[in-house]
Parts: C-alpha cells; structure tokens; sequence
DNA sequence: GAGCTACTTGCGATTAATTCGCAAGCATAC
DNA sequence: GTATGCTTGCGAATTAATCGCAAGTAGCTC
C-alpha cells in the first residue's frame, strides 16, 4: 500500500498515532521538494500537516485557517504558493468545483467529481467512470483528460425529482 | 473599381445581410423574454446581436466591447445582468474554461470543451463523447450531465508530443 | 397618448479569489 | 560559518463578478 494513503486512512482514534503516520508521508514529500530544489521550511510542513490530517476538499482560506491555529503568522500568500508548489509535484489536485474558491486535496485521494448546478451538492466519483471518455479523447483528438481537475455539472438525483 | 472599396462594400453588404437574417431569431429570443415578464430593451437587444453575430466564445468583457461599439454607455454590469437572465432561459450557456473568466455562446451551438492545462488550447468537440459518461453517472448517481456547462481538462496533442 | 408599474439600467462601491513585487529571513550546500 | 538563493510576510494590485440605489423606460391599461 501507498505510504501517503496508508497515513490519512487512519482514523481519529489516536491523534498520536496518527500524526506520527501523517509525520512519516509528510516527510517524504518533504524529501520530494528538496530533490526538486525547494527547501522543508515551518510554513511547508504545517500546511502538509492541514492536507494530510484529513481528506475532505478545502479551498486555500481553509486551509490558512487550520495552519494559524499553530502559526498565525502564515500568511495567506504563502499558503496559495505552497499549493501551487505542491500541485506542481503532483502531491495535490486542485479542483474548481462550480463559482466558489478551487479546492486542494492529496493527489492519492484523486477521484473525479459531479457538481449540482441547482444545489452545488458534490459527488465523488471513481476514476472508472471517465474510462470511455478518456479513450475516445485520447483516440480521436490525441488528447490525455485528467479527471481529478475538473468538475462535471449536471443535476443530482434531488434536485430532479424535485423538478 | 477600387480593389478595397469593393472589398469593404461586400463586407458591408454581407453584414446587412446576415443582420437581418439574425434579427428574426433575436426578436425571437425577446418574445421568449416578454413571456417570462421581461422587456426588450435597446441593450438587450445588442448584447444578443453580439452573441449571435458570431459563434466563438466570448468572456463578459469581450461582448460589452462588442456591444460599444454600437453603444458606449451600456455599462458592464448590466452585461453581466443580461447574461445571466439569458442563461436562465436557456438562450446561452455560460462556460468556465481554465483559469480565465466565463465564456458565453449560443446554445444552439452547444458543444462540450477540451482544455490543455499547458497551453490552454481549447478544443470543441461533439456531445457524443460524453455518451457513455453520461449513461454511467445517470445509471450509478441519478445524476444528469450537462457537458456545455464545463471543461474537460488534461493535456492536448502538441503538449504531449513536446514531452 | 397619458399614466402607472415594475423591470432595467448606469454607476460606483464592494466582494471574492488570487497574484505580484520586494525587502528581509532562513534552509542548505560547501 | 558563510554564501546562495529559495521562501516568507506584507500590502498593494489584479481579475471577475456582484450589489445597492436612484433614475430611466418598456409595455400594459384606459
């Protein structure tokens, strides 16, 4: 199994335990930033901490918030560089789901996303669900989809029978 | 005759042509907007002119510069105002490509999008390829796609090629 | 064709999300 | 330890879109 994976799979049941996991899969990224030239500063590691302490998505104003309960001083600039960092190495996805902020969660949680138009609910997909879409885009346009980066809109169950 | 003037006279006589031709379908789409309790006003009528004048896709901006040209005083918000009523009704659809702002056509001209994350080239291609997507999440999810209203992205040809 | 009513508009201010420039700070390599 | 250059804090700037309000006007009514 995938380190970063195992790490956030852990449940709350022991927040020792599984900071020491989570401390263990943010180090190795750590590792990764400074192979790639970057450095492992407090601000890196702390909002490492926030995306591996749990997998829901989080827009960058969240997740500056989860990182000043430790470092007020974090400043919000630096939260959406380190993001951009991040994504760059592909621990990340960043995702726009519908008109609000983009949303960041750990690339080994990737899934794909349908987004209501009526009531912005949010369903997390399987990649397996693309697997046509990804072949036929592949064949007729030469062109490699990535699934985990955008959100398909439609209308949910709900809202359809409601209408 | 005069190589240009001929040129600017075909030009001219074309625009008037396709400016009638358009027009039937835009005091169309006011009569729908009178049904639904609105009015036809002078800009309303410019900003449809504008979408119907041509099929690209065009952000807010674009269209109220469009729409100067004709009248300089119709103030961008009232676009942005106009989109909207004009999306609710179903005339255009609005799309989010990438990073940049919402582009706006006709929805008689739907089509679903590719969008190279490398090099935002935007690709138009058939509903068809969403065929199967759109079986699966309706099937698994209850859940109906709309493919006009979103953007598929990844990596197109040229980019793929380069790497 | 005058008048009423409610939809629309122009305009500026405001919000939301993100990006940028720069000087100071600090992680690493040596 | 020291130099190098990646990073940060901070505020200002950008970008895209929305809002509140008073003035304007489309379209119905009589």
């Amino acid at each position: 199994m995938h380190l970063l994976y195992a790490a956030s799979v852990a449940d709350e049941a022991s927040d020792v335990a599984t900071e020491r996991a989570n401390r263990e899969a943010i180090d190795e990224v750590l590792a990764l930033v400074r192979r790639n030239g970057g450095r492992a500063t407090p601000a890196r590691r702390l909002l490492l901490n926030a995306l591996f302490g749990n997998r829901e998505h989080r827009s960058a104003e969240e997740l500056a918030a989860e990182v000043h309960d430790r470092a007020p001083d974090v400043h919000l600039s630096t939260i959406y560089r380190n993001l951009e960092e991040l994504e760059r190495l592909g621990v990340i996805d960043s995702t726009r789901l519908g008109s609000g902020p983009a949303t960041y969660h750990l690339a080994s949680a990737a899934h794909g996303h349908l987004v209501c138009e009526q009531c912005a609910a949010m369903i997390e997909v399987p990649d397996e669900i693309f697997t046509d879409l990804v072949r036929v885009a592949g064949t007729e346009y030469g062109f490699a989809i990535n699934p985990h980066r955008f959100a398909v809109t439609g209308r949910c169950a709900d809202c359809r029978a409601k209408a």
